[in-house]
DNA sequence: TTAGTATATAAGCATTGGCTTATATACTAA
DNA sequence: TTAGTATATAAGCCAATGCTTATATACTAA
């Protein structure tokens, strides 16, 4: 595939809100899917899905602790995506576009 | 509307091969429309359509000369989507990804 | 084992999106 | 005016996408 084909991919699977959320808070630590869980307004399995697309991408890696698993953001290499998470705003703006203040603790 | 819906927006638009080319084809220098139409391997209407797309989202500007339709760049002002362009094959890789040595001309 | 919790997958549905063909509009030139 | 060319719009089709509910899997703890 042509690096303008592979670019457009990453375009379209950053050019949703909830996973373009997901990459910008990533941005700052990682999360825990419990958590994003909480965040958002749509079912667990919606969310499960939206990270699926993004680690079958590459663009983050997960880690499973005990029951939960936690995801970080893995967008080495690829600097138009870099770019574009760098213009966001900040994870606390983020989440206040989301009308949560904080997330109460699912998960050690 | 908030920023992340505007960002996730404007990566949606950019997030189609030939939108994305397009654009990047336009980094160059201006293109009129019978020459994406010779280009592209779609029917006019659907070179229209992309068209207006990214006229609607104030991503290109259109100047009319007579009976042609020629589309520059505008997209000052948007460091995420400059950021994203500039990462792109230049001109004559995209054009040769292709399969197009060069246009014909079509226009004045 | 059993029940409980966290996450993933499957299946189905409604919406969106890109394409097509047909047609309308705008301009040019005879 | 008339015909020809360039572009835009309308309508419809089909595939892709994001969501839901139901279910499966994986881990924990009693």
């Amino acid at each position: 595939m042509d690096k303008l084909n592979e670019v457009a991919d990453d375009l379209k699977l950053l050019g949703d809100k909830t996973r373009l959320m997901m990459l910008g808070l990533l941005q700052e630590r990682e999360w825990c899917v419990c958590e994003f869980v909480e965040l958002f307004e749509i079912s667990q399995p919606a969310i499960s899905q939206h990270l699926r697309k993004l680690k079958d991408k590459g663009m983050v890696k997960e880690s499973k602790r005990g029951q939960w698993v936690h995801y970080s953001l893995n967008v080495e290499g690829k600097p138009h995506i870099t770019a574009v998470l760098h213009g966001l705003p900040d994870s606390h703006t983020l989440l206040s576009s989301l009308n949560k203040t904080g997330v109460t603790a699912c998960c050690d």
